[in-house]
RNA sequence: GGUGAUGUAGCUCAGGUGGUUAGAGCGAUGCACUCAUAACGCAUAGGUCGGUGGUUCAAGUCCACCCAUCACCA
C-alpha cells in the first residue's frame, strides 16, 4: 500500500495531463539488481532472473488492478539497459569522471562474498544494544563501520566478518557541485528537497562508490571479470532504457526525448528515501554523460497505517493484493488524492477517516447527485434530458472553478482540488434541497420543470466526475456511459449533455463497509495466531516459517563425553552445517556418511557444551534404538527446499 | 549525537509578506426532509493554535530555549 502512493500520485497526474491533451507519458520500470535479490532467490533455489521476473509480473498486474496505467513497464535487467548502462559508464570515464581505488570490506569467508551493511549484525560499539546492523544502531541513533561493532557476525552464516581488500570504482560526485546548484536553481525541486540537498553540500560530496564485487547480481563492467555495477547506477538508467524500449515498440525517436538539448520535459516521481540518488548523483551522471537532466523530481513522504509506520510485525502491513481482495481500488485512490500534497510529508491511513471520507464525500455527496436527479429522468421522462439548463448561471460557476482545479492537478496539490470539487458537490445538493423536484413532480404544471432540474443535476454531477476522471478513472468512465459518451477530455466541460437520452441508472459506488476495513488491517500474523489458539492448528504461512531443506550427511563423528549426540557435517549445496543430532543409541557413523536428510535450516543456532549446533535433523520415532532418519526419493539435491 | 520537518477543535487538515470575535470537512448534538445506497439540507456546541520566555501597539504567524513525533546522516 505504501508504493501505492506513488503510483497513483503519478497515474493521477498522467491522467490529468492527458486529458488535458498534452503528449505525457508513464514510463516505469521494475528494480531487478542487488544484493538481496541475488540472496532471496539462492533461498528459494531458483535464478534470480527468474524470481525478478515473478516479481515484477505481479506487482504490474496488482498496479494495473489499482488503475495504475502505464505506457511502459520495463525491468532495469534488459538488454537496452545493459546497454545504455555501458554507454554511460564509458562516456563518464571517457570525461575522466571515473576513477578505481582500493577499499577494505566486509567479507564473508563461508559464503564466499563482501558483505553489505545491512548483511552484518552485532553489538553496539556505544550503547552496547544487541542484535544491531553494520551501519546504524536502532536503539541509539549511533552511526558507525560495521567494523566498529563488537562480535560482529554475517547475518548469512553467521560467522565472523573478515576483512580485506577490493578495487573499487568512483564516480567523481565531487567534480558536480556547482553544476548541481544551477540544476537545482532550474529544477525548482520543492524547498525541503533544496533544504536536504544543501546539507549534503554543507557536509561537502563525497565521491560514490559505483562497483561490487562478485557474487552479485547485476551488469558485469565492462573489461572485468568479477566486479558489476551497484544497483544504484543502473536503476536510474532503467527510465531510460525503459523508455527506449517505449521508443523500439512505437517507432519513437528516443534523441528527440534525451539530447542534451531535448525540450521535452522529464519529471521524476520518487520516494523522499531516496532524494539523494535522484536529486545528487542521478544529475551528475547525466550531466557527466553528456545527457539531458530531469527538469524536476518530486518526492512524495511514506504511508503511515493508524498513524503508526508500516510493518509486518506490528500488523500494520497491508499488502495491495489483500487489500483488492477486500475493497474496491477507487476507494483508497480518492483517499490518496485527497490528502497528498506537493510535499515529503508522510501521509496517514486512518481506519475511521478513511471510511468516514469515502464514504461521506464520494458516495454520500457526489455520487448521490447522479441518483437522486437520474430516477426522475429514467421513469418519468423516459430517460429524455431536457434541451434546457435549468440555471445557466450555477451550471458556468461550476466552469469556473476549472482553472484552479487544473493547476491543483499540475501543482500536485491533489488535496485542494478534492476540497474543491467536494465544496461544488455540496453545491450542487444544496440546488436540489432548493428546487425540491419530489415536491414539484406532484404539480402537473411543474412536471416539465423537474426534467429541466434533474438535467442541471445531472450535468453539475458530470462535470465534477470530468474533474474527477484523472482520479477515480473507473468510476467516471461508469457516468461517462451513463450519459452514452465515449471520452472525456478536459475541453469536453463546456458542452453540456442537453436533449439527449441517457441510460438507466446504476449505482456508481457503494459505501465501505467498516467491517471490511478493519479485516483488512487484521494482520495474516494476527490471525494465525488467533486460528493457532482456537483450534490447535496452524496455517500454511505458519508451517512456511520452517525452512526444510534437503542434506547430504558429508561427515558423521562421534562426541567426546556425550552419550547420545553425534556430531554431522551436512552439506546443503550453497553451505555445510554443523550439526547435533541426538541419534547415537539407532546409528552408527559410518553407516551415515553420504545419505540423504531433511534438515530444519533456519533453526537459530544453538550453543552446546560440544559446540554450536547450525539446524536440526528430521527423525521418527519414539526413541532409543527406535529412531528412523527422513530421507528423500533419488533425485532431491542437497539444497532443495522442502513443501 | 548532528541536521531537517512536523505539532492548530474528538478525527483529517487549511491558515502569502504578524492586524478586527482562529477556519473547513468529517464526527457529536438538535431541527427539518423523504427524490437519493438511513444519502441530502439547516442550526449548535467543541480549540489558552505543543510548552516557556522574548521582540512588537499587535504573534498561530518573527526570535530563543524546551518537550513530543518522524525522517535523513552516502
Amino acid at each position: 500500500m505504501g508504493h501505492l502512493v506513488e503510483y497513483i500520485q503519478t497515474d493521477i497526474w498522467v491522467r490529468f495531463q492527458k486529458m488535458k491533451g498534452h503528449n505525457c507519458l508513464y514510463i516505469c520500470a521494475a528494480d531487478a539488481h542487488g544484493t538481496p535479490i541475488m540472496i532471496k532467490a539462492r533461498e528459494e533455489n531458483i535464478n534470480p532472473e527468474a524470481l525478478v521476473e515473478r516479481i515484477s509480473k505481479q506487482q504490474l498486474r496488482d498496479l494495473n488492478d489499482f488503475g495504475v496505467e502505464f505506457d511502459n513497464f520495463h525491468s532495469t535487467h534488459s538488454s537496452e539497459n545493459k546497454k545504455l548502462v555501458e554507454e554511460i559508464f564509458n562516456a563518464l570515464k571517457k570525461n575522466g569522471y571515473i576513477y578505481t581505488k582500493d577499499i577494505e570490506q566486509a567479507y564473508d569467508e563461508k559464503m564466499k562474498m563482501f558483505l553489505p551493511d545491512r548483511f552484518i549484525k552485532g553489538v553496539c560499539p556505544k550503547c552496547q544494544a544487541e542484535d544491531q546492523y553494520g551501519d546504524a544502531c536502532e536503539k541509539c541513533g549511533a552511526t558507525y563501520n560495521p567494523n566498529e561493532l563488537i562480535n560482529s557476525f554475517s547475518t548469512l552464516s553467521n560467522t565472523k566478518p573478515v576483512w580485506r581488500e577490493s578495487k573499487h570504482y568512483f564516480f567523481k560526485l565531487s567534480d558536480f557541485e556547482e553544476s548541481l546548484k544551477a540544476w537545482i536553481e532550474d529544477s525548482k525541486l520543492h524547498k525541503s528537497i533544496t533544504n536536504k540537498l544543501f546539507e549534503w553540500f554543507e557536509m561537502g560530496l563525497q565521491d560514490w562508490d559505483i562497483s561490487r564485487d562478485d557474487p552479485y547480481f547485476g551488469f558485469k563492467i565492462p573489461g572485468e571479470e568479477k566486479k558489476y555495477f551497484y544497483v544504484w547506477l543502473d536503476a536510474p538508467i532503467g527510465y531510460l532504457a525503459s523508455f527506449l524500449n517505449f521508443c523500439k515498440k512505437n517507432k519513437i525517436k528516443y534523441s528527440d526525448y534525451f539530447d542534451a538539448e531535448s525540450k521535452a520535459e522529464l519529471y521524476h516521481f520518487i520516494g523522499k528515501d531516496i532524494v539523494y540518488f535522484h536529486a545528487l548523483f542521478w544529475p551528475a551522471v547525466l550531466k557527466g554523460a553528456g545527457i539531458r537532466q530531469p527538469t524536476s523530481v518530486f518526492a512524495h513522504g511514506f504511508l503511515t497505517i493508524n498513524g503508526k509506520k508500516m510493518s509486518k510485525s506490528r500488523g500494520t502491513f497491508i499488502n495491495g493484493r489483500t487489500y483488492l481482495d477486500h475493497l474496491d481500488p477507487s476507494y483508497i485512490r480518492y483517499y490518496y488524492a485527497a490528502k497528498l500534497g506537493p510535499s515529503m510529508e508522510d501521509i496517514d491511513l486512518n481506519t475511521e477517516d478513511f471510511v468516514a471520507r469515502v464514504n461521506s464525500d464520494l458516495v454520500g455527496k457526489l455520487i448521490n447527485i447522479a441518483s437522486r436527479c437520474s430516477g426522475f429522468i429514467n421513469k418519468q421522462f423516459d430517460n429524455q434530458l431536457s434541451k434546457k439548463l435549468d440555471n445557466q448561471e450555477l451550471f458556468n460557476q461550476f466552469l469556473s472553478a476549472s482553472e484552479d482545479i487544473s493547476n491543483h492537478f499540475k501543482n500536485r496539490e491533489y488535496s485542494k482540488a478534492m476540497r474543491k470539487i467536494i465544496s461544488l458537490a455540496d453545491e450542487a445538493n444544496r440546488y436540489l434541497e432548493n428546487k425540491k423536484p419530489w415536491i414539484m413532480i406532484k404539480d402537473e404544471e411543474l412536471h416539465k420543470e423537474v426534467q429541466s432540474v434533474c438535467t442541471q443535476g445531472l450535468n453539475l454531477f458530470r462535470i465534477l466526475m470530468i474533474y474527477l476522471y484523472p482520479v477515480i478513472p473507473e468510476i467516471a468512465i461508469n457516468a461517462m456511459k451513463l450519459f452514452n459518451e465515449k471520452e472525456w477530455r478536459w475541453k469536453d466541460l463546456d458542452s453540456p449533455i442537453l436533449g439527449k437520452k441517457i441510460k438507466e441508472y446504476r449505482p456508481l459506488l457503494t459505501r465501505i463497509e467498516k467491517k471490511k476495513v478493519e479485516n483488512l488491517m487484521t494482520s495474516k500474523e494476527d490471525q494465525s495466531d488467533k486460528i493457532t489458539k482456537e483450534t490447535g492448528k496452524i496455517t500454511i504461512d505458519d508451517f512456511m516459517k520452517v525452512d526444510l531443506r534437503v542434506g547430504i550427511i558429508d561427515e558423521a563423528k562421534e562426541v567426546e563425553g556425550a552419550d547420545k549426540l553425534l556430531k554431522l557435517i551436512v552439506n546443503l549445496d550453497k553451505e555445510k552445517r554443523t550439526i547435533f543430532a541426538g541419534i547415537k543409541s539407532a546409528y552408527k557413523v559410518e553407516d551415515l556418511v553420504g545419505r540423504s536428510v531433511v534438515v530444519a535450516a533456519n533453526l537459530a543456532p544453538r550453543k552446546m557444551k560440544f559446540g554450536t549446533s547450525e539446524g536440526m535433523i528430521l527423525a521418527a520415532g519414539p526413541g532409543g534404538d527406535q529412531i528412523f532418519l527422513l530421507s528423500t526419493d533419488e533425485g532431491a539435491k542437497p539444497g532443495m527446499k522442502i513443501k
